[in-house]
DNA sequence: ATAGGGTTAG
């Protein structure tokens, strides 16, 4: 009592004196009452009310008397409060107790409704958190609980500020009072709903605060996956690994919940191999995971099948149950990989384990192994699937029936496809959009347009029958289906499913497909699927420009394209390759060149079908530029990864080159090479397309090193044709063409391997079939010594030169980089002549 | 707690 009182009359001296050493006083509080005795407005602007002031009369006269009654202690307790001018109450609130009351006893004194408004008051001042805390912790040590003196009105307050913090998005606060009331043995749960807290936390990418949030819980591990699981919902990977290092450290022993579920999310951000280290991590801490993790696991990298068996086995060496899941997610597996034979060996394996007891096959087991055969357009193994599902007697459901409907569609099996869907309607099974557009799909995949058209028909007048006259359903039922079975000649009860149908934008996309070449009818139904409020998504625009374009306009198909950047929808990689097919379709090569430039501009990367749609943009050869344009895809294509392996470069190369030979009077018509001559690791397009560079037109020089005798024709041809498209083009040749065919040891034959017989194919080329003059140039010998004009004896000229070489070193025998020179002399004489036999090209020159 | 079905380009 004493000690509060002094403290109270600390408060109230002048500035001058030493500073208050109240330990209940916060650093703004302190300063009003510093600065100035005098009274003051409150400095919040929006606090009319002012405050309990220091020189209040009832706080004088407690000054005056210090024995007053418990009640008025209590009722100038409950108005301090009241004004939220905590620090004060809590001096009488110490007071009262030290002099001897219950802590209980002035609890139940207090006036509740008067401590309700108060924390209200302070709350609304915004000073939220210090003001708690230095409220809870001055009442702690009086020995009341603080929880206590919160009733009902005063938590609906603290309850409003909860929501108030979480409107305002404000984590970090909101968070910090959790701690804080939790600390202090709140219900905190009561407050606020912990998943509007999580909610908000993970809205702001706070993977802290919404752990501590979660710390608070007594059942905090669950809290912790939901938060991994939320984070991974938002595809923020980041996130949700920090909540998971967290969620370890929180935990003793190891959670595998949050293991599997931070497992789970790599799979939904797509960074599977971030979801084996964390596997590693376990087996690294000598920790046998379990089978959910384990199931996790493979689920995650289901694509990699190898992956997912070697996880399996070792689940299985570890001692660790496969149950039917697993085995399911191995088939889901092999399916993904194509893999019929492992997938029946590992069906076979379950049904087998199913008769020991060991294991119960699944829904998802047959559905699953209807898929693989679906894939695989084996329809009959999936339709005896479905016979093993009937005698182990699981019910097929609508993913079942799908994909029993999907295979037969995959096999182009309409009659069987709708079979499946009457039986399906029979057995009780509910079709739902997924259902339908895979029939509809079956009737396109097989041509059958207006069946498509007539089942999309009957299904949404069906759809809108119920809808208006539930009543009636029968007797319209009736009708209809008669009405088509006398049309027909079918039973057709798949028109009257009784199962509403909705269409997805899915559903107008396979009809958009049906459309076929009908650019207005696919419009159309654009613009219905917009009237029913779905939105078209790419597949819908790449199907519009298909049919536009396969309707021969190829300009309003490229129009479709570019109305897509204006509506603000980027096209997609399948957007452009059906763009530049049509254009390819149209022989509009520089049209498809143009839009193969224009998606790079976008950073719309080409894939493989990409290329291979762009590269037969040229099927015959044309100009420098456009085989040099062919070219540059071809690099690129390397370059992205792509095989190399293209037979219609190939093909176009050799007809352009060989082309330079067309007007020679042999040969006419008949390539000496042909591209199957190629091997497949073959670097002859790369070669070509170097030397067909443009900043490779002054250098004169053609390395024939490592090259098949096929290869060295092509590139030999390649660089003369350049050459003589540039003659053409008015750039005249400068320098003889050096042609390096490789080391050769003094004296010896050129080593044995590929380069056989190149030199001399490729004189017998120049010389015999084109007429140019080739010298022989070793690099060591010159000019001078070692070259010699090769005379039509060209055995003979080689042993001679070679023998006159050897005998000039007996003992050492230099390696020699062997080249051929062709003059620049008779290269001339061979344009001229060309120039001459071909008026097209003089008539170029001329112009 | 995990697993299965539909539509676009070569």
């Amino acid at each position: 009592m004493r000690d509060a009182l002094s403290i109270l009359a600390s408060a109230t001296v002048p500035p001058s004196s030493a500073p208050p050493p109240g330990h209940y006083r916060h650093p703004h509080r302190q300063s009003t009452t510093s600065t100035t005795a005098k009274p003051q407005p409150h400095p919040n602007p929006k606090h009319n009310k002012p405050q309990f002031p220091t020189y209040s009369p009832l706080l004088s006269s407690y000054r005056r008397d210090n024995r007053q009654s418990l009640t008025y202690n209590t009722e100038l307790a409950s108005k301090l409060a009241e004004d939220g001018m905590f620090e004060d109450f809590l001096m009488i609130s110490e007071s009262v107790v030290a002099s001897g009351v219950k802590p209980s006893e002035f609890l139940a004194l207090l006036n509740a409704k008067c401590v309700a408004i108060g924390v209200a008051r302070v709350l609304d001042e915004g000073n939220l958190h210090s003001v708690v805390k230095m409220l809870f912790n001055g009442l702690e040590k009086i020995g009341i609980d603080p929880v206590q003196m919160f009733d009902a009105v005063s938590t609906e307050s603290l309850r409003r500020e909860c929501r108030r913090l979480l409107k305002r998005g404000e984590v970090e606060q909101l968070v910090s009072f959790m701690e804080t009331l939790a600390g202090f043995k709140f219900q905190i749960r009561e407050l606020v709903e912990p998943s509007d807290v999580i909610s908000l936390c993970i809205s702001q990418r706070d993977p802290t605060a919404a752990i501590r949030y979660a710390q608070n819980f007594p059942h905090m591990e669950i809290m912790f996956c939901s938060i991994i699981l939320e984070f991974g919902k938002k595809r923020d990977l980041a996130s949700a690994l920090t909540a998971f290092e967290a969620a370890k450290q929180n935990t003793s022993t190891p959670n595998m919940h949050a293991y599997r579920t931070i497992i789970d999310v790599c799979g939904l951000c797509g960074d599977y191999l971030k979801s084996r280290t964390i596997y590693e991590g376990l087996l690294a801490g000598n920790i046998t995971p379990n089978v959910y993790v384990f199931n996790s696991l493979m689920n995650v990298n289901s694509r990699d099948l190898n992956y997912a068996l070697g996880t399996y086995k070792k689940m299985k060496k570890l001692g660790v149950t496969a149950e039917i899941t697993t085995h399911n997610i191995l088939l889901k597996s092999c399916c993904v990989a194509a893999k019929v034979e492992l997938a029946q060996d590992i069906y076979k394996e379950i049904r087998e384990l199913e008769s020991k007891g060991a294991l119960k096959s699944d829904v998802f087991t047959y559905s699953t192994m209807i898929k693989v055969f679906a894939d695989a357009k084996m329809w009959k193994n999936a339709l005896e699937v479905k016979e093993d599902m009937v005698t182990s007697g699981v019910i097929p459901d609508t993913v079942t029936w799908s994909s029993l409907i999907s295979a037969c569609a995959n096999a182009g099996l309409v009659e069987q496809a709708i079979k499946l869907f009457d039986e399906m309607l029979e057995a009780g099974g509910q079709p739902n959009s997924r259902c339908f557009n895979i029939l509809l799909h079956a009737c396109v995949e097989a041509c059958q347009y207006d069946r498509a058209f007539r089942l999309f028909k009957s299904w949404k007048e069906r759809g809108s029958e119920q809808t208006t006259s539930d009543n009636n359903l029968n007797s319209s039922d009736d009708s209809l289906a008669v009405h088509h079975t006398r049309v027909t000649s079918r039973p057709y009860s798949h028109l009257t499913t009784g199962v509403p149908f909705r269409p997805t934008t899915s559903t107008y996309n396979i009809l958009m497909k049906a459309c076929g070449a009908d650019y207005y009818r696919a419009k159309a139904l654009m613009d219905e699927m917009k009237t029913l409020g779905l939105s078209p998504n790419q597949i819908s625009w790449s199907t519009l420009i298909d049919v536009c374009g396969g309707s021969g306009n190829v300009a309003g198909a490229i129009q479709i394209l570019r109305s897509l950047h204006e509506t603000g929808i980027q096209p997609d990689v399948i957007a452009y390759t059906t763009a530049i097919k049509i254009c390819v379709k149209h022989k509009k090569p520089k049209l498809a060149f143009m839009l193969f430039a224009e998606m790079k501009k976008y950073e719309i990367k080409p894939n493989l079908v990409t290329y291979k749609t762009i590269l037969t943009a040229r099927s015959r050869y044309g100009s420098l530029q456009e085989v040099q344009q062919s070219l540059a895809v071809y690099q690129q294509m390397r370059k992205a990864g792509y095989k190399p392996n293209d037979y219609y470069l190939k093909q176009l190369i050799e007809e352009w080159c060989e082309g330079v030979l067309q007007n020679e009077h042999h040969n006419e018509g008949q390539f000496a090479s042909r591209i199957t001559d190629f091997g497949p690791q073959s670097m002859l397009l790369e070669k070509v397309a170097e030397h067909l560079q443009d900043s490779n037109a002054e250098s004169l020089s053609i390395d024939l090193q490592g090259l098949t005798k096929v290869e060295a024709r092509i590139i030999v041809l390649a660089v003369l044709r350049k050459i003589k498209e540039k003659y053409i083009a008015g750039n005249s040749m400068e320098d003889d063409v050096s042609i390096i065919l490789g080391l050769q040891e003094l004296g010896s034959d050129f080593i044995k391997g590929e380069s056989d017989g190149v030199k001399e194919a490729v004189i017998r080329l120049l010389e015999h079939d084109l007429g140019l003059q080739v010298f022989a140039a070793g690099s060591r010998s010159g000019r001078g010594k070692g070259s010699r004009m090769y005379s039509s004896s060209i055995g003979e000229t080689i042993e001679r030169s070679e023998s006159k070489q050897a005998s000039e070193s007996p003992t050492r025998r230099p390696m020699v980089l062997q080249r051929l020179k062709v003059t620049r002399e008779s290269l001339h004489h061979w344009l001229q002549k060309k120039m001459e036999s071909s008026p097209l090209s003089i008539t170029v020159t001329t112009q």
